[in-house]
DNA sequence: CAAGATTGTTGTCGTCAACAACTATGTACT
DNA sequence: AGTACATAGTTGTTGACGACAACAATCTTG
């Protein structure tokens, strides 16, 4: 099967990676049911408390129309909450509850794991390599 | 700003190049409003023509059912077309039309520039490396 | 011929990026 | 003080996509 250019096309083997690697990392997330973009923001939250919705679309790149609707389940789900701001009454401050704070350390596990499967596919020379090479291709 | 462990994890760093590179592939299509699977399938047919659909699918790793309506628009657009097989009443022959012939072609010189702007990024060195290290981290 | 597999199709669900529009609030300027 | 503009959060829409389930038509195999 001839498929022309494309194996050698950046956008074509990123996307494929991509995919495989979004598979394992559900895989690994398993119940918890946290997805990528939601690990992201806990994370973000976890290590800068207080931040502004605004603050964690910049810093992650989400829209903050997505990160809206993305808060409102890590609301209800009660591993997150807003609060308003006094110094800014436009803004929420954003704090992760104790129980949002047990399972990032639950999520940060599984994530170590599944970053381990993939190093072993790679060596850790080649890890840097991979990460020192993408981050030239980010907008920055 | 603490991102915590996510600049080091490999989806994440994926994830927001992958980003940088659909906008820029995007870009360079241009008026074409061509998008990356599109381009990729008119890419395997033209290159095997008289595959089924269920063919295109695996090779690249498109679900059948959503190939359906991308070769929907497709043929609307008077790029490809199917053709009932002979011997096997089932499936479909896929072939390109002469206009997606001719459109493919100026695809693949957007699609040139397109993946030389990447490469000014990363140097051929680099390039190369970094297919090298997706390949690892496909399915296979 | 019967049982099972394959092909294309339709439909549903959930995630996500991109945009537009809106309210409430804050800031800067005159 | 008042006007104009900017910012924060929200709501809603659109379109692309991956995943999955179900189905009819057709092949294949025993």
């Amino acid at each position: 099967m001839d498929r022309g250019p494309l194996p050698t096309l950046l956008g074509y083997a990123i996307r494929r990676s991509q995919i495989a690697i979004f598979q394992d990392f559900m895989r690994s997330m398993g119940e918890t049911g946290i997805r990528p973009a939601q690990y992201s923001i806990l994370t973000v939250i976890a290590r800068n408390p207080g931040l502004k919705q605004a603050e964690v679309s910049d810093s992650l790149g989400i829209e903050r129309a997505r990160l809206v609707l993305v808060l409102n389940e890590l609301e209800a789900r009660g591993l997150a909450r807003r609060v308003l701001s006094t110094t800014d009454r436009r803004s929420h401050a954003l704090f992760l509850t104790p129980e949002g704070e047990r399972l990032l350390a639950e999520l940060d596990r599984r994530v170590a794991e599944h970053e381990a499967r993939l190093i072993a596919k790679l060596g850790q020379p080649g890890r840097r390599q991979l990460l020192d090479l993408l981050s030239r291709l980010q907008d920055d």
